[in-house]
DNA sequence: ACGATCCATGTAAAGGTTTACATCATGGGA
DNA sequence: TCCCATGATGTAAACCTTTACATGGATCGT
């Protein structure tokens, strides 16, 4: 019984004597059946070991039970979590998760459009902010999708995200009760819809506190450790210094604190520092960064969730589910060094 | 076009003016179409924009595209980059990968088997280093696998990792060389055959360096940062110390170096600390974590195509893989300190 | 010029499931 | 006692492919 090729639903239908219509219903419908044909049939199940095949399945319910994950770069420390969320609920409802990986490249995304054509996938978790389909995003057909962390782009997709506004306004509100008024912001605040509220957070937490818009010092960055490295640089050319850079999120911070770390200053004592997103390498900097956590696992979860909410009702109850982000202390801030202050 | 239900075969033999069997020809073995007649599906397929359904050709060949990939914790950091090769590798093959995640866990395992059974994966690649299916591991049908990392206890299937020894000794070596001779071994080397393998580079290197087994000091723990700082603790009980920790992988050398910290110790200066893996905190320790790096996504890479190896051929050429570890020296090294050497 | 061969194509079965519809038995109401 | 509603089960079609086998025409060798 462990040889042999897999047992169909005709080999439980011999054993059990009845027809496979039967078993069919014994499976998906039990209350359609009597209880002593029932339990027949669960009695011949046991003995075959059958497992209904998922291929023939899905081919007679036109859809499958996988879910289709995209995400720009599924190697980013961000992603694993998510991903453990996505999984869990996903496994919860018996479906599985598929994954996928653009890396940017619209010829890869088109080539997981083919997946989704040929019905491989129920519905769809996208993490890009936009429909990596390239020039057929528009026409495609998709199937019911979420995005992740930001509303897609060209799609009209609900999505699952943490307040980013609110976050940042938390590390600008931890930065000004510190005592900090020059408070940089560093960072990417135009290609990405979450980058571009962080900013938001940031102005509106200034606003609060009266600093005028004048006073504010921005610089751009794509959001790598390298974006923040570079940013230092240029801000160190300038004859102003902020004496606290917030930064958009952790990567860029950790390139800030490297570049600091280089040009001889302590952290938090002639600068601090806060990020966002608060990813692994966070806790372990010295000094450990302060940061806005986002809570990834249950992000996943909530997303998986919301898909499942489009995959029966066809009315989702949400168009977008804020999580509340944590700000996590740790010792890259403290009150504004003297040093720095006259300037 | 871009309404209506996905096109099929049926629908381009109709426009093609051909049969469905030559347009399935067409696809998959155009040599044996005339010329002519490819054109016309060609042009046929173009103007329906059909793609195979994907569940009705596995059903026929009795056979998926997926690959299911199984780990014991997605969320892991060392699990993320192995995934960017195992899907760029299965992807180059017009196959996807289905993630899961036992957290060792034997009923989810069960779970993923059902998958298996239910023919939903034509290959399987296992990063636990045991079959994860419970009682049911001994008996269970499964497709052609490979594991990663370690041989999988009780499968007899071929795998891929990176030479444990090799690294280990890169380690070691680098110790001996700046003078230590006091090296503590740290870390579990029973459960896994890679830590248990990792400590036979730690005894040849101190073999080879003429280091009698008398003064070598190990401890065990299970490869977590707590696991790191309980032993130093237990050590620091004791009235001999090492001059050097070799730590089984990185997460345990981590918390080595937090509990010197604690303790007020400088590294390297008081003590050299090394790892094994090159996590990415690694390199954001202070000091940068001196270690072994796992070279990450080629380990995925060539993981998935041994397995593709397996699917064509049934006699697999190799039935172990190893990689080299590369040994990365940052800054937890130095030449011990004065001020333990003579105890 | 004829039979053999080969090549391109078509016909139809098979893969395992779900489900609309048909069938049949049972029990209740009149 | 008869009819009808109800509930349990069976029959068969459909989902979309791939491919063994059949067919028919053309080509080649003698």
């Amino acid at each position: 019984m462990s040889t042999s090729s897999p047992a169909t639903i005709e080999d439980v239908a011999r054993i059990a004597q009845v027809s496979i219509a039967t078993v069919s219903r014994a499976i998906h419908t039990p209350e359609k059946v009597a209880n002593s044909t029932r339990l027949k049939v669960n009695q011949a199940i046991a003995i075959t070991g059958y497992t209904t095949n998922a291929m023939a399945r899905s081919l007679r319910l036109g859809r499958s039970n996988m879910i289709l994950v995209v995400a720009p770069d599924i190697g980013d420390p961000n992603f694993s979590n998510i991903l453990v969320g996505l999984e869990n609920e996903a496994r919860a409802h018996g479906y599985g998760i598929l994954i996928g990986h653009t890396q940017n490249d619209p010829q890869r995304g088109l080539e997981y459009l083919k997946f989704l054509n040929s019905n491989q996938a129920a519905g769809l978790i996208l993490f890009t902010g936009i429909l990596p389909f390239g020039h057929q995003s528009m026409t495609a057909r998709l199937p019911p999708s979420v995005g992740v962390f930001e509303p897609v782009y060209n799609g009209g997709i609900p999505y699952v995200g943490v307040d980013d506004i609110e976050g940042a306004r938390k590390a600008v509100d931890l930065l000004i009760a510190e005592g900090h008024r020059k408070i940089a912001f560093i960072g990417d605040s135009r290609t990405r819809l979450a980058y571009s509220r962080r900013r938001q957070g940031y102005d509106a937490g200034l606003d609060a506190a009266g600093v005028p818009a004048g006073e504010r010092i921005i610089l751009e960055g794509d959001g790598t450790i390298e974006s923040g490295r570079l940013a230092l640089e240029q801000l160190f050319m300038r004859d102003t210094l902020p004496s606290a850079f917030m930064c958009v999120n952790d990567q860029t911070a950790i390139g800030v604190m490297i570049g600091l770390g280089a040009r001889g200053y302590d952290i938090p004592t002639d600068f601090s520092v806060t990020g966002f997103d608060d990813v692994p390498q966070a806790s372990f900097m010295t000094p450990a960064l302060t940061t806005i956590r986002q809570p990834r696992t249950a992000i996943g979860k909530s997303a998986m969730a919301l898909l499942f909410e489009l995959l029966s009702d066809s009315e989702p109850t949400d168009t977008e589910i804020l999580l509340r982000p944590d700000l996590i202390v740790r010792n890259s801030v403290s009150a504004p060094s003297r040093r720095f202050q006259k300037r």
